[in-house]
DNA sequence: TGGGCACATCGGAAATTCCCGATATATCCA
DNA sequence: TGGATATATCGGGAATTTCCGATGTGCCCA
């Protein structure tokens, strides 16, 4: 795989104001979204469902946001029943700190 | 000024392969470009004719992208005389990389 | 087994980005 | 002054991204 390729993945991922949003949301999710009875949303993520009403974009729409930062490796996906839960992937954003020293 | 907006513009600098390639290059000017007789490019910077040849994208596309990373705050621009130089701005990718650690 | 719920994927219209050639602007030099 | 050179800007066709509603898939529970 060519480095390269990926950071122009993440920084294309990165280059959407509600993506970024979602990002800044989901770095302290009990404070942005309400209590889920299922799941608790520090340890597992937060479902869809939750952060679609939060940023008020249709479903099909922010499910495909949410597929677009997991793919550039910035959220976990897990799979726990009818849910998905999104959480972010804090090495993903280490790595890329220290790729503004050396790399880019 | 709204500094999501800023981090926003700069993501979507970045997201584009030849911008990418460009401050890759701009980081080693030496290493990357031929002598320039006019302005040594490591103390100037690179100007826009050298930065076309090498990526191969015409004079009006590269002019922009440069416009673009500039506009962007990770570029700085020289007019000297009929040449504009082109460098990176480092506090801005410094500025990036603690960003990443607390912002974002 | 079937219906409801959560989420993913598909197809497509509208907006934006990419990248070009043509043209404008600014500088240098004969 | 005029012509050559370096860069910027303009107008636009092609490609990509944005975002939607419709539909598909998988899980849960009566």
């Amino acid at each position: 795989m060519d480095p390269k390729l990926d950071q122009l993945e993440i920084f294309k991922a990165l280059s959407n104001k509600t993506r970024l949003q979602m990002l800044q949301w989901l770095k302290e999710p009990d404070k942005h979204f309400p209590a889920q009875e299922h799941g608790d949303c520090e340890k597992v993520g937060v479902c869809v469902g939750l952060i679609q009403q939060k940023c008020g974009l249709s479903q099909s729409t922010v499910s495909e946001y949410l597929t677009i930062l997991q793919k550039a490796g910035l959220l976990h996906a897990n799979r726990v029943g009818q849910w998905t839960y999104y959480k972010r992937n804090e090495e993903a954003f280490t790595a890329l700190s220290k790729a503004f020293k050396t790399d880019i």
